[in-house]
RNA sequence: GGGCCGGUAGAUCAGUGGUAGAUCGCUUCCUUGGCAUGGAAGAGGCCGCGGGUUCAAUUCCCGCCCGGUCCA
């Protein structure tokens, strides 16, 4: 970025000088003329450590007056957004404060809430979750104090000297000295934007990032920047994105040993207690131990292996070795890990996330599972539940959507399910361990790697409880990266939209005008085939719905003066309807009459209406944290994926279905207007986006007997259209999804007329009263497995019976049987057994539907396997089986005389008499 | 959404293309004054569901259902 981008006049009023860090060789403006690195890190060290920079401030007297100084600065606070990012579908967590904004107020497409505006936005990365506790610095959770200025062509807010003024005022307010500052050029690039930017460096502590985005990849008139190979253009609205790190200026406002100990000190020493450490708080060289270890940390990056070159470097400085320091000081780590991640997640759970194996129901759920490893380490006793508890108590007014009861009873079903699957994992592992064990070989890597992926077992686990066993594991350092390798050669190639190509071709054509919601329960309209291409016809204006937000397309006829033609296919490219015709052809300019079939009309509006009741009566039986996470229409039956912790049970669904069902009874109207999509936000909140985020500046507001979304969709006038709903049945997707098909409409009696005949026959054929299903088929089978059992006995009393009187031949000494008995199979190879047993030859057949033939041998000259083979050919068939006992047969049940005959003179021959 | 693992007695799991097993638990009996225990016998299985291959499928193949798990 170019340097005069930085030549600001408020540096130049100010006295501030423009320096060259000694140390990185990075430009940056000071009021110190002596100063000669920039002041971030590594080139300075934390110096705010036992040495606070601010006045003292807990998180709340922070934020407080972070905020109120922009208030008196012309700014409006704007409340915090849920750390599930619900407004996008790029990401799963809400990263940073400008992520608020995005996509469609920093493109200019949605003006935003308030111009300028500030807020603190809780933001929550887990990239750096393996340094949280162990740098002293690191959070999964942190809230972004910012303040934004959107300038536009026409109106300029405020730009970069004011931004730099505000911040020096601001940082002077809190008890900074402002002779202290640095502000480090450093441009910014990412997510598609860049611009300058500078650092805010105080105490050795970059405790602001003051960025001035503008620049982005879509190419607009202005001069073009060629950033790292990317060419970046001057965009329509310059944004002042600022971000203050709350946590960070608290720190530095107390020059405590860690950031921890600043942010949340009764929980940092509640946790030591659990874990039976509180006595190193008062312990002044454990202090000095830790402040060391944040300085040094501070200056370099801990994850991997660093982390041992983190404690030899504090060892040494101290004095002590670095295992003693280790043992000493990961405890406490892990307490300061504890106590960040259930912060984090009463923040996840409390914005509505429920955990799950898929998006941010897993995040959420991997940093439970970390927690409780790390609580299990320390042996803490208390619950997982009851501190997140505290947490969310400690945040106080911070606003959560969920209930504390029900964040309670997912913690608690997590914990167990964790439970659960460590001690499969324990068993799964022990045995593999025994298995190599037995074999004198080492655990295989593959065997490791199945263990961590299909049974979610760490391989830290696997070598504990191996050697335990006494077994040793093959574990290579880069195991992580090694099943990341394997998993991306498994990846598929998206599929390609087939309607984008048409896009150039479409923009030609003005948007078709879309009957489909002025009259939604039309069916019969005029139009003008403006073009037509690759069996796709553009009208000026339609009454065919286009697919889209679940929703299928409509089908129906178009009728032009030569000719009749099918749509079976509707597609919307940009604001362009495309009709897809099955066999025929339209010309340009032919009026035509269009039809849609009315049935499946309004079958699809129904269902797609009574989505929205049955996702709204779902909330109201399940609790607030539904969201949808999926949904399709049809017109026979549509389905509803939820978010929810457990399966829903049998009693909740069905008053579900009841609930649903008096919305529709009581036919309240369905209400839908365009409004505004920053004002429908502020009023509806986030739960607008269950099915999807749309484009544009305004939205359109679908409102169903409570339940306010933002849907495209076509809908009943009212509830009461929609007739009925019956649920069929419900399904468990995935671990926190459960799915809701369901029927609406004529197609809801459909179905019960289907599941009516299904009982009638049933009943019918048993020859009794439907009410009687249950009762009598309980019966039948219980005395189905009698009779199952009965016949066993029998069959072993015929075959005791049939021992007694076969008489068999004597050949070299050996008693040979061979006989025709018509008995089951089972009871044939019973009854041969029990000759071999006592060292003879029997070969037995029977005649059932096929010949049937067992050969059992005591006598080891006698290969029952080989002669069977001999015996079935003749019979039409194959046969086999072990050298004791073989089995086999055929269809041809005229030949079994003959072949009892030649099975015989085998065996004789085999023992060559 | 994609990948992987699994479903066998009440529980935990072996096992096999050819008569379904172990351990614990359960029932009864014996041992004992009673208990812990010890001994003996026994009950308990649509081998997840549906289809295919085969003379024969719990076992092999395909589809579905259910559970677990890793990744985006």
């Amino acid at each position: 970025m170019l340097e005069e981008e930085y030549q600001l006049d408020y540096f130049k009023t100010q006295g501030f000088v423009r320096k060259i860090c000694k140390a990185c060789g990075s430009a940056f403006w000071t009021r110190d003329p002596s100063r000669e690195v920039c002041g971030d890190a590594p080139c300075e060290p934390y110096n705010f450590i036992g040495d606070p920079i601010f006045r003292p401030h807990t998180l709340d007297t922070m934020r407080e007056a972070y905020l109120s100084f922009f208030e008196k600065q012309g700014h409006t606070r704007v409340e915090r957004y849920p750390v599930a990012a619900r407004w996008r579908d790029d990401i799963y967590l809400t990263i940073a404060s400008i992520a608020d904004f995005q996509p469609f107020v920093t493109s200019g497409i949605v003006p935003p809430p308030a111009n300028p505006l500030t807020i603190s936005q809780p933001c929550i990365r887990l990239n750096d979750l393996d340094s949280v506790g162990k740098s002293g610095r690191h959070l999964t959770t942190f809230e972004m104090m910012a303040h934004h200025a959107f300038n536009t062509p026409t109106e300029e807010i405020y730009w970069k000297d004011r931004t730099v003024e505000l911040c020096d005022q601001f940082l002077a307010s809190i008890g900074g000295d402002i002779n202290n500052v640095t502000y480090k050029e450093n441009p910014w690039i990412g997510g598609g934007n860049a611009g300058p930017s500078v650092e805010v460096l105080m105490g050795g502590l970059e405790v602001a990032t003051l960025v001035f985005m503008s620049l982005g990849r879509q190419k607009t008139e202005g001069q073009g920047y060629d950033l790292k190979g990317e060419m970046y253009y001057p965009m329509k609205l310059r944004i002042v994105d600022t971000g203050y790190g709350l946590e960070r200026l608290v720190w530095a406002s107390k020059g405590s040993p860690t950031i921890y100990d600043a942010v949340f000190p009764e929980m940092v020493s509640h946790v030591m207690n659990a874990a039976g450490l509180d006595h190193m708080l008062d312990n002044k060289e454990y202090t000095k131990i830790l402040s060391l270890n944040a300085k040094f940390a501070g200056l370099m990056d801990i994850s991997g292996t660093n982390l041992f070159n983190l404690r030899k470097k504090v060892a040494a400085a101290i004095d002590i070795s670095p295992d003693k320091l280790d043992k000493m000081i990961t405890p406490v780590e892990k307490v300061y890990a504890i106590v960040d991640h259930s912060r984090c997640l009463a923040f996840m759970l409390g914005d509505c996330i429920v955990p799950s194996n898929v998006r941010e129901g897993y995040l959420a759920r991997l940093v439970i599972r970390r927690t409780l490893r790390l609580m299990n380490d320390l042996k803490i006793e208390e619950p997982l539940a009851d501190m997140i508890e505290q947490q969310t108590k400690i945040l106080g007014d911070r606003k959560f959507e969920q209930d504390i009861s029900v964040v309670r009873e997912i913690i608690d079903r997590e914990t167990e399910k964790y439970a659960a699957t460590l001690e499969r994992g324990t068993r799964i592992v022990q045995k593999v361990a025994k298995t190599y064990k037995a074999k004198s070989q080492r655990v295989p890597l593959a065997e490791i790697m199945t263990l961590y992926d299909s049974h979610g077992i760490q391989p830290e686990m696997v070598k504990e409880i191996a050697a335990k066993e006494g077994a040793v594991v093959d574990l290579p350092d880069n195991f992580y990266s090694i099943v990341a390798d394997m998993h991306s050669e498994s990846k598929h190639e998206k599929e390609e939209d087939n309607t984008t190509k048409y896009t150039g071709r479409v923009t030609a054509l003005p948007p078709t005008k879309k009957l489909y919601y002025e009259q939604p329960s039309d069916i019969e309209f005029e139009a003008v085939v403006l073009d037509f291409f690759d069996e796709y016809a553009v009208l000026d204006q339609t009454l065919f719905y286009p697919e889209g937000g679940g929703q299928p397309a409509d089908t129906g006829t178009l009728v032009s003066a030569e000719s009749m033609v099918r749509v079976d296919g509707v597609v919307k490219v940009g604001e362009v309807v495309l009709h897809h015709i099955a066999g025929g052809v339209l010309r340009r300019g032919d009026r035509v009459k269009g039809m849609v079939d009315e049935e499946r009309r309004w079958s699809l509006m129904r269902h797609h209406t009574a989505t929205h009741i049955l996702l709204h009566a779902t909330k109201e039986v399940l609790g607030a944290h539904i969201h949808q996470a999926g949904a399709q229409k049809g017109a026979e039956s549509s389905r509803v994926d939820i978010r929810h912790f457990k399966h829903i049970t049998p009693d909740e669904l069905r008053r579900i279905e009841i609930a649903a069902n008096r919305m529709i009874m009581t036919s309240q109207p369905v209400e839908i207007s365009v409004e505004d999509r920053t004002k429908a936000e502020q009023k509806y909140g986030f739960s607008l986006y269950q099915g999807g985020v749309p484009p544009g500046r305004e939205i359109r507001i679908v409102k169903v007997a409570g339940d306010i979304e933002a849907c495209a969709g076509t809908h009943c006038r009212s509830t009461g259209e929609v007739g009925s709903i019956k649920i069929i049945r419900v399904e468990h997707i995935q671990d926190g999804i459960e799915r809701i098909e369901f029927a609406a409409g004529i197609a809801a009696i459909y179905y019960m007329q289907h599941m009516e005949q299904i009982v009638t026959a049933s009943a019918d054929t048993l020859s009794v009263q439907f009410e009687n299903l249950p009762a009598t088929v309980t019966r039948f089978f219980t005395e189905w497995k009698d009779q199952k059992k009965e016949v066993e006995r029998m069959s072993a009393r015929l075959v005791e019976l049939e021992m007694r009187t076969l008489v068999g031949e004597t050949a070299g000494g050996i008693t040979i049987v061979v006989k025709r008995i018509d008995l089951p199979q089972k009871e044939l190879s019973a009854i041969a057994s029990s000759v071999a047993e006592k060292g003879g030859i029997a070969l037995i057949a029977g005649a059932g539907e096929t010949a049937r033939v067992v050969l059992a041998s005591g006598d080891s000259r006698v290969n029952a396997g080989e002669i069977i083979g001999q015996v079935c050919s003749l019979l039409g068939g194959k046969g086999g089986g072990k050298p004791t006992l073989a089995q086999g047969g055929g269809p041809e049940l005229g030949q079994l005389d003959l072949a009892l005959k030649v099975g015989r003179e085998r065996i004789l021959a085999s023992l060559h008499v």
